[in-house]
DNA sequence: AATTGTGAACCTCTTCACAGCT
DNA sequence: AGCTGTGAAGAGGTTCACAATT
């Protein structure tokens, strides 16, 4: 009731948001449902922290940015906490998923539970490779990658996973911006460019992998 | 020849060298590799940048860290630099890695061979369940992980990537550490934890489809 | 007594801008 | 004239430390 804390409480007030925040965000919201699991009724930052390997501050800084979620004392309700993150995420509704590229990364990730348990649905998986359109992965059927626009607003998909390879990318990514999609799950190992709006994340896991071989190469002391 | 310039200039003095540096110094060498394959002979700061979506002084920034790798005036020698970062990565020479957990994911990164272009070569793959045990993936046989220390030695393996549940990967990681393993690439969707001098490095494809929906649910005016 | 929420201090990473080579 | 290498400035993210609250 007092005017000064009250305006910054309701979330997204455009302020700017890191992604490291946004990353951590979702390992809360991880830690709150495994302990909703185990009937755990509050939780503090110092806990969230715990399991996450990271420092309370961190955790009750990244939540301040949303909102005043915790009691003084007491520490969060988990359910409570755990609502407000799945909001603040936009995972208390579903969202369709297109995947381009079903070869051997794209087959694992239309069978990858993870992504159907959070809400986010695979609704149509293309190809440019003639050969395969018609086979099914799953129960979903490779669509030809030239009908994208009119597959993709027929399904009303805003989501797009891109597994195709590097010298195909931007062509892809072109296309699923002009069918309307709003944001692209990059696995394709080079960096694509889409217009502002249009969100991007990349994936790319021969990146990790090299990371591993500097820090064992680097070895330093300490 | 200058005493002054000459200290910094070879490699890992063990200098910190930030994560995100690291990761780019990976796209930079992709960027470099297709150059050659172009037949470019020489490539300027301001180009790799532009292939990458960065500017040319964070390019010019990261590379200070390891040497004064370009020629003013000219840029850089696309072999040499390509050679250079080969050597910084430690992708100069190769790598054996194990799998734990032949599941869906798991599966296609055996297949995945972006890992072997790079020299990072899959040599055993493991799994709990007895079910699939000696059941084959591409040229590799199903191994019990209870027996993760001594196949580990046999293979002379150092790094290894964890593609099981949440519930079982901190045991997974810790059978891993004490086989000898020097760094881990994580698929499970928990953070995991491991002794100093074993590095670890995190892949949550869940998270970063959250991170899509977080930015689609809070598109704020820019 | 316990634990949050947060301004301020601190630290790290990025960008600027220009001297120094070619 | 062109482009690198880099110290310094700037921006951004993290941690500290403590008042506020239960």
């Amino acid at each position: 009731m007092n005017s000064r804390t009250q305006n910054k409480t309701r979330s997204s007030e455009a302020a700017k948001i890191s992604d490291a925040t946004v990353k951590r965000l979702s390992k809360y919201y991880r830690t709150l449902q495994s302990a909703i699991g185990s009937n755990k009724v509050t939780i503090s930052s110092e806990e969230i922290a715990r399991i996450n390997g990271l420092t309370a501050a961190q955790v009750r800084k990244d939540l301040s940015f949303f909102g005043a979620f915790g009691r003084r004392g007491l520490g969060y309700n988990v359910a409570d906490l755990h609502r407000n993150i799945s909001r603040i995420l936009g995972l208390h509704r579903t969202w369709n998923v297109c995947i381009v590229g079903v070869g051997n990364i794209g087959r694992a990730l239309v069978r990858f539970k993870q992504f159907q348990e959070q809400g986010f649905y695979i609704k149509l998986i293309m190809d440019s490779d003639s050969a395969k359109w018609g086979q099914t992965v799953g129960d979903l059927t490779i669509e030809n990658s030239e009908d994208c626009k009119e597959l993709v607003r027929r399904e009303k998909i805003r989501i797009a996973i891109v597994a195709v390879p590097a010298s195909a990318a931007q062509r892809v990514v072109d296309r699923l911006v002009d069918a309307g999609i709003k944001a692209i799950l990059n696995f394709a190992p080079v960096s694509i460019f889409a217009p502002p709006g249009v969100y991007v994340r990349n994936e790319n896991m021969a990146i990790e992998i090299e990371s591993l071989s500097f820090a064992l190469t680097n070895k330093s002391r300490k």
